[in-house]
Order: C-alpha cells, then sequence, then structure tokens
RNA sequence: CGGGGCGUAGCUCAGCUUGGUAGAGCGCGUGGUUUGGGACCACGAGGCCGCAGGUUCGAAUCCUGUCGCCCCGACCA
C-alpha cells in the first residue's frame, strides 16, 4: 500500500492532506492559514487558467488588473456588502511609517474598487456592455483553514459586467454559470449541479447568485463556482450612470463571477484515491511518464532509445516525461508517480524492447496493457480522452450513488448522521426552515437545482406547502 | 473564539514517570554492489530538545508563563 497516506477510510480529512504532501502540491507556511502553493499545484492551477481564460475571452470579456488596496470609504458604501465582508478582512493602517489617512482593506474581492473605475469609464449605452475579468490573489481573514479549500489568502478569478438592461445582466450571470459548468465538466471531469442560491447563502450585496455544486467523495457538498446578478445595488452607490438610448440617465446592471484555486481541492477530493493524487489528463503536468528498466548498460542504451522514440513521438502532442534517474529502483518511481497523479505510465524494459512493446498502466483504473510503441504513439491522445471521460463518469455515477429524492424528516436526519449525501426535498421557502435545518443537522440549502421541474410536496422541515425541490446536503 | 491533540535531526517519532548533558527508522552525502512494484552494504553530515523565566551542583525531563501548529465545532469561495 501507499505510504505516508491514510486511507479514505480510516480518516477522510487527514487522507486530503496526505494526498497533498505526497504530491508536492501545497505547504503550510510560516504565516498562520496561509499555503504555499509548490510546482505540482500551481502547474495544476496553470492548466485550469489557461482553459478557462480562453473560454472568458471566447465570450468577450477583457483582462485588466486593478490594486489589491481599497479605500476604506469603498468598502462601506454598499450597506449589505461591508457587513458581508468588513469583519473578514485584513487592514492596512500603517505605510512609508506613518499612519495611513484613510485605511485601506486588502481586497476580500473587487467590486467596489473596479466599479469606481466604472464609474468614470461608462457615460453612454455605446460603451456597454464593459466586460472585464482579472487574475488576483484576494485575502479573508477566515477563522479556520484548510490547504486549498479555504486558506486567508487565495488566488481566483473575478468577472466583474457592467449592462444597459436586467435582462442583459440576467443573461450573462446565466451564460457565465454555464462556462463555468462546462469548464468543470470537460476540463476537471467534475459532475456540477447548476443552481441559484436561497437568499440566506446568496453573496452579500447580490440581487441574487448562482452556482455550481459539487459532491466530493465524502458526500458532501463543494461550491465550484458563483455567478452573481447584482442588480443596481453598486452601480447607484458608486454612480455608474449611462445615458440610455432613450436620452435619460439610468444606472448600469451588474454582475460579478469568479472560481478558485479551491477547485484544486475539488479535484483532488473526488478523483482520488487511497494511492494519492489523480488528475485528469487535461490538467495534469505530465500526462505520460516513462519508467525505464534495465540492468546491463547494453540495456540500458536499447532501452533508453524506445524511451527517446516516444519522447519524439508525442512531442508537440502530449505532455511526456521520462524518468531516467539511476538513483531510484523502478518500483519506486511507480509509487512516486502514482502518488503525483500522473494518467498513463510506461514500464519500458528489456523484455518489451525485445519485443517491440511497452506496458502501460492507467492510472485512474490500475489496468495494465502490453502493446506496440507504435500503437501506444498511435493511441495516446484518445487513451488519455477516455481516462478524462471515464474519470468523469465514475464521479457522475458516485453522485447518483449518493443522492436520494426524500420527504422525511426522519429519513433525512438519519442519513446526515450516518453516510450524508445529497438530498432532493421541498422547501417552503422560509428562512426559519434553513435555520432549524442547519442547526439540528449541520446540512444547507446547496442549491435551489436548475433541473429541478416544478413538483408540489412539502417542506422537508416543516411541511408546509412546497412548489418544488432543492438540494440539502452537507458542505465544505 | 470554544473543545481535543502536539511541539526533540529534513520527516515520523522514542527518551520525560524515577533530572546526569540526546537516540531510532526513513530521508540526505560519499563509495560500491543493484534495477520488471518503495534495493543492500560501509562510512558520514545533521539537533543550544518551540521560546522565556524558575527550581537544582546539574533540566529534553520538574514548575510557571508564553508562542506556534494540527484536528473537531461556530463563519465562509
Amino acid at each position: 500500500m501507499a505510504k505516508g497516506i491514510t486511507s479514505r477510510a480510516t480518516d477522510y480529512s487527514k487522507w486530503y492532506g496526505d494526498v497533498i504532501a505526497q504530491a508536492e502540491l501545497a505547504d503550510y507556511s510560516p504565516v498562520k492559514g496561509c499555503m504555499v502553493i509548490r510546482p505540482n499545484g500551481y502547474a495544476i492551477w496553470e492548466a485550469m487558467q489557461r482553459e478557462l481564460d480562453a473560454r472568458i475571452k471566447a465570450t468577450g470579456h477583457e483582462n485588466a488588473y486593478f490594486p489589491i488596496f481599497i479605500p476604506e470609504s469603498f468598502l462601506t458604501k454598499e450597506k449589505e456588502h461591508v457587513e458581508g465582508f468588513a469583519p473578514e478582512c485584513a487592514v492596512v493602517t500603517h505605510g512609508g511609517g506613518k499612519e495611513l489617512e484613510e485605511k485601506l482593506y486588502v481586497r476580500p474581492t473587487s467590486e467596489t474598487i473596479m466599479y469606481a473605475m466604472f464609474s468614470q469609464w461608462i457615460q453612454s449605452w455605446r460603451d456597454l456592455p464593459l466586460l472585464i475579468n482579472q487574475w488576483a490573489n484576494v485575502v479573508r481573514w477566515e477563522m479556520r483553514t484548510r490547504l486549498f479549500l479555504r486558506t486567508l489568502e487565495f488566488l481566483w478569478q473575478e468577472g466583474h459586467t457592467a449592462h444597459e438592461t436586467f435582462e442583459e445582466a440576467e443573461a450573462e450571470a446565466r451564460k457565465m454559470l454555464g462556462v463555468y459548468q462546462e469548464f468543470a465538466e470537460t476540463v476537471m471531469a467534475i459532475p456540477v449541479i447548476p443552481g441559484k442560491k436561497t437568499d440566506s447563502e446568496k453573496f452579500r450585496g447580490a440581487l441574487h447568485t448562482y452556482c455550481i455544486e459539487a459532491m466530493m467523495q465524502d458526500h458532501r457538498a463543494l461550491q465550484a463556482g458563483t455567478s452573481h446578478h447584482l442588480g443596481q445595488n453598486f452601480s447607484k452607490p458608486f454612480d455608474v450612470k449611462f445615458q440610455a438610448r432613450d436620452a435619460t440617465l439610468q444606472h448600469v446592471w451588474q454582475t460579478s463571477w469568479g472560481v478558485s484555486t479551491r477547485l484544486i481541492g475539488a479535484v483532488i477530493m473526488v478523483h482520488s484515491d487511497d494511492h494519492g493524487l489523480v488528475l485528469p489528463p487535461k490538467l495534469a503536468p505530465q500526462q505520460v511518464v516513462a519508467v525505464p528498466i534495465w540492468q546491463s548498460e547494453d540495456d540500458k542504451a536499447k532501452v533508453t532509445a524506445v524511451v527517446k522514440k516516444i519522447e519524439d513521438g508525442l512531442a508537440g502532442r502530449v505532455r511526456f516525461k521520462a524518468d531516467l534517474r539511476e538513483q531510484y529502483k523502478p518500483g519506486w518511481k511507480f509509487f512516486h508517480w502514482e502518488a503525483r497523479g500522473v494518467p498513463l505510465r510506461l514500464e519500458i524494459g528489456p523484455r518489451d524492447v525485445a519485443a517491440g512493446q511497452v506496458v502501460m498502466v492507467r492510472r485512474d483504473t490500475g489496468q495494465k496493457t502490453t502493446l506496440t510503441v507504435e500503437s501506444f504513439l498511435e493511441k495516446c491522445e484518445s487513451l488519455l480522452a477516455e481516462i478524462q471521460q471515464g474519470l468523469f463518469d465514475k464521479a457522475l455515477a458516485f453522485r447518483k450513488k449518493h443522492t436520494h429524492v426524500m420527504d422525511s424528516w426522519q429519513d433525512f436526519t438519519k442519513l446526515m448522521e450516518g453516510e450524508e449525501g445529497f438530498v432532493y426535498a421541498g422547501w417552503c421557502g422560509k428562512v426559519t426552515c434553513e435555520e432549524k435545518l442547519k442547526n439540528e443537522t449541520k446540512a444547507t440549502i446547496r442549491c435551489i437545482p436548475d433541473d429541478s421541474h416544478p413538483e408540489p410536496g412539502k417542506c422537508l422541515v416543516c411541511n408546509e406547502p412546497s412548489r418544488r425541490r432543492v438540494i440539502y446536503a452537507r458542505a465544505y
């Protein structure tokens, strides 16, 4: 068994930390609550950025960069927003050895500083829509942190747009949620449920919030992305106005949306196993690793020649690495690359060279296949695609298996005290029911799912009439 | 901020009860033999025992304080 990795069944939380440590994705930092993203982890983030950035640009958005410091007066302009964020902000009081006249908040998100600029940039309806995205770090002073899932500082992408009408902003918020869903499912191989947050779970300052929710292997929910329709809640205090087609002066309708390095945590918790990290090929820094095996110098020359041939054959198509280090034995390398989640491993020894073959091992299934070098070179990309799809299918089947349709409070509490899972059940719409639910079961309404057809029933908590089922679960 | 645990070599930990000046395994360096699922031998480097006081002839060990970290809860992407 894998050294240094606690099994999921023994201690899920310890397993999560062990996988990160063994794969060298991140380290705890000297600063409490912060993390260091190591090269292996950062390479995953870069792959995500590459894929998502292309999608953001393809939908007409442009990248820009705004300051990390926000004047205190900006943050306090939107009442609900400041109530939501002020308690968890880091504040700079001194600079250049002097106390500042106005405190500077380290951005917890950039709505305020961006919209102060938007108000200067927008004059006419011809300036709309304004479609901006930024890749940045943000800081939120969380009480309890976990690597990738919740740290004081994290990396993310935040899109901010301004539109002429409610309908346009609504369409934008919806569109970007769709982009997130497609990204999560095709790149990260994580099936997600798109839906809408209840008022108590929405972003402070938004009209309403859309989200995608994913199920982890401990059956808990993780919010994988959010998209907010901000209405005119920010354009009014920040005076973001434009002269409309009918010559009247109006406030813009806005959206904001983001995903963060938290998604790396999701990838780990959805796909990995007791041997360590399992990465979807599209995110893997190395998609194929070759481990050569030899005894004699003569073997060594022949084996390395085949490795070179494969390297050349894959160049420009597949991210390939040959592990030619001589201080480690093949067995050690097998475990090493397994813990790092490399999708495909090739074992190439004298026997294989003689037969013109390689031994190929899939990280996701452990399946070993012997095939000719030519055939491997030909099939490599389709195999990676197959693994990508296989991971998604597996995660989807897992989610379905642990998703239940329920009507009884007793059944629900029993499930939450045991194996947990996603539950489709009715909700009357009252906040008091959400609070009672949270206090008694630690579960929350994750979202009002898009796929939930109106279905008259009764509220899981109070038994009063409900018009549709929502998703209940415990969440990260 | 509550509850629980832990700070001794890069990592995992032993030593502490009953004070006598620091150990193991892994890892690391050098040389050699090895190489199809975590190789072996030899030699070697590496620690003011989290920090600060106190008790004592003498403290990793006893006492007081303090700081930090991890896990579980309340808040959150």
